[in-house]
DNA sequence: TTGTCATGCT
């Protein structure tokens, strides 16, 4: 060890200590000249400092000329460090550091915190285990400030082994160094062995704070323990620790990753206290689990109470409208982010051309595409998709081309947009080569869901031997997807016999589903077979297949109003009905099928017309596959109300106009 | 002087 404290003298000292740190840092770095730390800018100069007459003299004060004795100073601009945002503040405080060596100055149990922590907060384990042969040397290993520093810094730096050994040797271990090794195992992804860690001191008696039970709960959640989470809920109440936010957060997050959304919102209600995390943790967990709409309306709330979103809420929000298609708020989310500055770039960026993409502004999609100087993977397979859902082909194709030529790697999700493109485009040949390539060319082995996207292909095109033929060779065992597109291809080229073999495969798979019987009876209809259709909804509803309701959304003035079939809630409901029979009166000439009067993107375009200036176009975001009767009806709708109506069902967009359907009948 | 919560894009 270079490093001796008590034998050598300070020059030394300074000598191999400046060998230590050119073995971490470069010697580059080193000589570049020293970036002022912020502190020095900010208004919280340690007193020491402050007293300096202005910036030069503290940094001079710092290069070294000054009192040589002065520990406490030193250890004051450590600490002020470690809060500092400096980019380069491992080298700075090393430099600090160093310099205080040079002077003979001999560090103590104050100076070590801060600079693990500067370290830890930078993940510089080699510098952090200079800093522990250190420490080792001046005997400062027996103070618990410092060993629970340095657990820290092992723990964040992956070396969970290192914290727990610190922590199995130190007699004098607190609450602190308990709650830093649960935390530990938890960010080095041992969530089980964090809650054990926890077992275990409760075992021995001590009594867990706020900070504790806040990471024990986010093991907890990790881990998806509801029944340890509802125990740490009692011990909180007993405790009464539910006014601190942490903990209250740490208990929404539980809750929510627990799949018990309800409780994570009934606790954030009566939260006294509540801060960004809290609403984020609340509206990304509606996000994640589908829900939307509330996700939304929390979001109103939060702007209600005057709280200022942040990066994550706006993707959330983002992320809320591509879904539900509303395209209003997503509108005026781009507008804020530009208003305030946020960079475009990005995340933000991608979850903006997402939004636009889905909800039916692939131009304004491609806009905000151009403008990103910065464009990744996502971006690229972000606007791939959207074109794909536009019916596109060529045009995702072309952006394919450019995202290679660029130099951006594709991954499994573009090419489920590429093949997606070539599928909706008719481009089979081009999808096959495509599909055949991904594996050698570009390393993206083909999972099912690309093997899912050829038999679409070749079922659009009418290939369906060719389709049973590739199932059959698939690597992997055909799932529902998969058959339900085949099927779908047998009712486009009314295919009743191959229809029939299918549906019984599809049935085995999901006998209380009703995607095959729909299906199958819709081709039966197509191929005047109306008895063996209605044998077919017949024996639906002596099984009890389960249906899933259709659901339309349309986006008025800011706000998003769902449409179910038949549903009648809606406050303009009279009006709307009124509309509904309009349709079915001017449009008998369809002989539109009874059952579909009130289907529910009827409804919501319905609604729409009654309730938006005539020129506006409409857009309807629906959940399930349009069915051929309202593709039709709404064709005529567009020409008879002259209307464009954009609808986007579960797998594409239909912009309807002048009578006619981009999909031109391929969908 | 030390330890606590969450999160985003295809």
């Amino acid at each position: 060890m270079a490093f001796s404290p008590s034998s050598s003298s300070p020059s030394t000292q300074h000598l191999h200590f400046l060998h230590q740190l050119t073995s971490i840092i470069s010697t580059d770095e080193l000589k570049q000249p020293l970036p002022l730390p912020s502190f020095l800018k900010s208004n919280s100069l340690p007193r020491i400092l402050s007293i300096s007459a202005n910036l030069a003299d503290a940094q001079s004060f710092l290069a070294g000329v000054d009192n040589p004795t002065s520990l406490l100073t030193y250890s004051t601009v450590l600490r002020s460090l470690c809060r500092s945002s400096d980019k380069n503040l491992v080298v700075t405080s090393m430099v600090v550091y160093k310099e205080m060596l040079g002077k003979g100055i001999r560090p103590d149990n104050f100076t070590f915190p801060s600079l693990l922590k500067v370290f830890a907060n930078s993940r510089a384990l080699r510098a952090g285990e200079v800093l522990h042969s250190h420490i080792l040397k001046l005997g400062l290993d027996a103070d618990v400030y410092v060993i629970n520093n340095l657990m820290s810094l092992y723990a964040v730096c992956g070396e969970i082994g290192s914290t727990k050994k610190l922590f199995d040797r130190f007699p004098e271990r607190d609450l602190v160094s308990w709650t830093t090794l649960i935390t530990g195992y938890k960010k080095a992804g041992f969530p089980k062995e964090a809650v054990q860690v926890f077992v275990q001191m409760m075992n021995e008696n001590l009594r867990a704070d706020g900070m504790t039970i806040a990471a024990v709960l986010s093991a907890c959640a990790e881990l998806g323990d509801l029944q340890l989470g509802r125990s740490l809920h009692k011990y909180v109440d007993v405790h009464k620790l539910d006014s601190d936010v942490f903990v209250g957060n740490a208990l929404v997050d539980m809750y929510s990753k627990c799949g018990h959304i309800d409780s994570a919102y009934k606790l954030f209600g009566k939260m006294p206290v509540r801060n960004i995390v809290s609403w984020n943790s609340m509206i990304l967990g509606f996000v994640e689990i589908g829900e939307f709409s509330r996700a939304l309306q929390l979001f109103r709330q939060m702007q209600c109470e005057g709280v200022q979103p942040d990066g994550f809420t706006l993707t959330g929000v983002l992320n809320s409208c591509a879904s539900l298609g509303a395209l209003d708020l997503g509108r005026w989310v781009h507008a804020y982010i530009s208003r305030n500055g946020i960079r475009g770039d990005g995340i933000i960026g991608n979850a903006l051309v997402n939004m636009y993409a889905k909800c039916g502004r692939i131009d304004q999609a491609r806009k905000v595409f151009d403008e990103m100087s910065h464009k990744d993977v996502y971006t690229y397979t972000s606007m791939i998709l959207g074109f794909a859902m536009h019916g596109r082909g060529e045009d995702a194709l072309e952006l394919f081309a450019d995202m290679l030529r660029i130099g951006v790697k594709p991954n499994e999700v573009t090419f489920v947009g590429v093949l997606a493109a070539c599928s909706h485009a008719g481009l089979v040949d081009v999808g096959l080569r495509f599909f055949e390539n991904m594996s050698i060319e570009y390393g993206v082995t083909p999972q099912i869901e690309h093997y899912g996207c050829v038999v679409d292909m070749l079922g659009r095109a009418g290939l369906l031997e060719e389709a049973q033929e590739f199932i059959l060779s698939m690597p992997v065992e055909p799932d529902a997807f998969i058959w339900g597109s085949l099927l779908g291809a047998c009712k486009n080229y009314s295919e009743v016999a191959l229809g029939e073999t299918i549906m019984k495969q599809l049935v085995e798979l999901e006998p209380d589903k009703e995607g095959a019987y729909v299906l199958m009876s819709n081709l039966y209809a197509s191929s005047n077979r109306h008895d063996d259709g209605y044998r077919i909804r017949k024996t639906m509803r002596m099984n009890k297949v389960r249906k899933t309701p259709g659901c339309s959304l349309i986006e008025v003035e800011g706000i998003v109003h769902e449409f179910r079939k038949g549903d009648k809630s809606h406050p303009q409901a009279k009006q709307i009905y009124a509309m509904v029979d309009e349709f079915a009166d001017r449009l008998k000439m369809l002989l539109s099928d009874k059952e579909c009067h009130h289907h529910s993107e009827r409804l919501a375009i319905a609604f729409g017309l009654i309730s938006t200036k005539p020129n506006m176009p409409l857009r309807i975001t629906k959940n399930l596959r349009i069915c051929d009767d309202c593709h039709n009806v709404i064709k005529s709708i567009s020409e008879l109300y002259d209307r464009e109506i954009v609808v986007r069902d579960r797998y594409r967009f239909h912009h309807f106009k002048d009578g006619l359907c981009s999909c031109n009948e391929f969908w």
